[in-house]
DNA sequence: CTGAAAGCGCTTACAG
DNA sequence: CTGAAAGCGCTTACAG
């Protein structure tokens, strides 16, 4: 491998100069600057990413940990942080926890390992303060993605609440009170927070709390019972959203199963939705999440933070837009 | 940060010892050991994988280049990629070209410098061997994944031809003769290759190419506009095999305008497919990718070059698995 | 069983 | 405008 070494010989400089034409750090004459920029072609130089990394001890580098790397969202998320690290020139190291606090625990140790920049994390569900608690003493930049929480990290997610309350008011606006919410994991913080608006816009329409129908569910095992028992009531619900892709596609197949026809037989809607809910037949009425965003928000709090370690905690939610199609019946005016 | 000097001294021993606790690398006193355990422990110490990639000129690290993150086949190939290095104990520096050429040569050349093992690559369309020449005089482990080439290196992708087979066989079978091929981008490997088969199978049929139907186009427009002028045609086609999910939403966009019913009107099947293709109604046909495992043993066989550089070249085809379903009319025996 | 020392390939004060 | 040299934090022969 080319060094250096071998560029400043054949230029006949020190390595001192090959190293400052390379990074511009200081004034080289244009003659000597041509010799060198010669060497390094003719030698197909490359610099050392590590060995440069070292002695600045710092790596233009940055971790990605997405707890689910299998839901479309995460994967848009993901492209955003990379579209933005790339374009500040930084590289991203990635890792899927899988919702496995374990794996989580690895990646962390492995990316702070790697002396990564800063860290861009959307944590399992139901883990306590465990990964971020290597961060407590460790000087390493965090920022908290999605999957947001209580401590004192820059966080970047979406409003899951406003969302649910206007679905709640389109669907009640229309008639309906036996509203069914399939709110899944709601140890997930999105997924909480949308069930907790759903409670409350449901009172404020009218319907107490005892009246409410929700499927709040750790698995999908309990989630598709928790909805087959729903839709077989002796009064099923005349409406439904769902809080994930995921959580929609279970309810769509039972709907499907017993030959409901939306929205007449049954209203629905679907947070997150499907990449292609256009196509569906009826069309979905859909919480569209700015996911892409979500992803290059991430990155660039993060390399805030790292240029300024002083500043503030920023928490950013970014708005989703409901996308009304014909799932729900007539759109609001 | 804490270093092997300050584990060290607090230990009372010398940083070889210390490094070779770490790292297992020779007997040590057992109570030596307990004395450097208890020192790291309290020092929280962490090894820094730099320093350590620097001097052992090995960084367990690589790289993935994708050329459409944003395309569900390849995200889930990334998670193919990611989960089996993990298991390996190696991180992943992702990249995503977006099918840029420009971004895919920078891509390969931050990679580079960051000295990865090794390699993988889902190349952009239509680039020449550009972003692979950089490999010829490199030691660098390459592996390609998806788009593969004639190239001498390790490659990983689909079987794309006998699936078009079956769907062309399965269509013929139902008296089906005027069967549109969604070919899309033809300058993508894998698009060609389906194409092609499509092209022989037809002609195997009894249908010469003079007879087929087929709309190869380099961007959306164009394949819109060649979907509008085959499905307007005085003898419109009875059957459309779309050659990736995109090219199927195009097409079901335009067949559902024209209110044409699925499969009496005109049979579908799509190459690739959706996320949950069975909410759709019709359910599709689909041929599916066994998108994660070409992303596991893309990772596979660049771990296996890495440790011996000297073997033959792999060539590894997967096969799809056809869904037959209802778009398609009734399933082959 | 253990330690002193060289060296991986860079950057960056320091000196001229 | 340029160079000699220290040092980033490790691993690994070499020596005892």
């Amino acid at each position: 491998m080319t060094t250096m070494v071998k560029v400043a010989k054949l230029a006949g400089v020190s390595i001192s100069t090959v190293s400052h034409v390379l990074n511009g750090t200081r004034n080289v004459n244009d003659e000597t600057r041509q010799k060198v920029l010669k060497a390094i072609e003719e030698t197909s130089y490359r610099q050392d990413a590590l060995a440069r990394a070292m002695r600045r001890s710092r790596t233009d580098s940055i971790g990605l940990i997405v707890s689910d790397g299998g839901e479309p969202a995460f994967a848009e998320m993901i492209r955003g942080v990379e579209e933005t690290a790339a374009s500040q020139g930084v590289t991203l190291l990635l890792a899927n926890s899988a919702e496995d606090p374990q794996r989580e625990a690895r990646a962390v140790q492995a990316l702070l390992e790697r002396r990564v920049d800063g860290l861009i994390l959307a944590r399992v569900a139901g883990s306590g303060l465990d990964a971020i608690s290597e961060f407590a003493n460790h000087e390493t930049p965090l920022v908290l993605m999605d999957r947001l929480s209580e401590d004192p990290y820059d966080q970047v997610g979406v409003e899951n609440r406003e969302p649910i309350r206007e679905l709640v008011q389109h669907l009640t606006a229309q008639g309906h009170e036996r509203i069914l919410l399939i709110a899944g994991d709601t140890r997930v913080a999105t997924l909480r927070e949308r069930h907790e608006a759903f409670t409350e816009a449901m009172a404020a329409a009218g319907i107490p709390a005892a009246k409410q129908l929700a499927v709040a569910a750790h698995d999908s095992k309990e989630t598709d019972a928790g909805i087959r028992k729903a839709l077989g009531a002796a009064k099923p619900p005349t409406a439904v959203i769902a809080c994930s892709t995921v959580l929609a596609a279970a309810a769509l197949r039972q709907i499907q199963q017993r030959g409901l026809r939306m929205p007449d037989d049954i209203a629905f809607a679907v947070f997150d939705g499907f990449a292609y809910a256009d196509l569906f037949e009826p069309q979905l009425t859909t919480v569209r999440q700015p996911a892409f965003d979500v992803g290059s928000t991430a990155a660039e709090l993060l390399a805030k933070r790292i240029a300024d370690k002083s500043r503030e905690p920023a928490i950013v939610r970014l708005a989703p837009v409901i996308e009304y199609r014909a799932s729900t019946g007539p759109a609001p005016a």
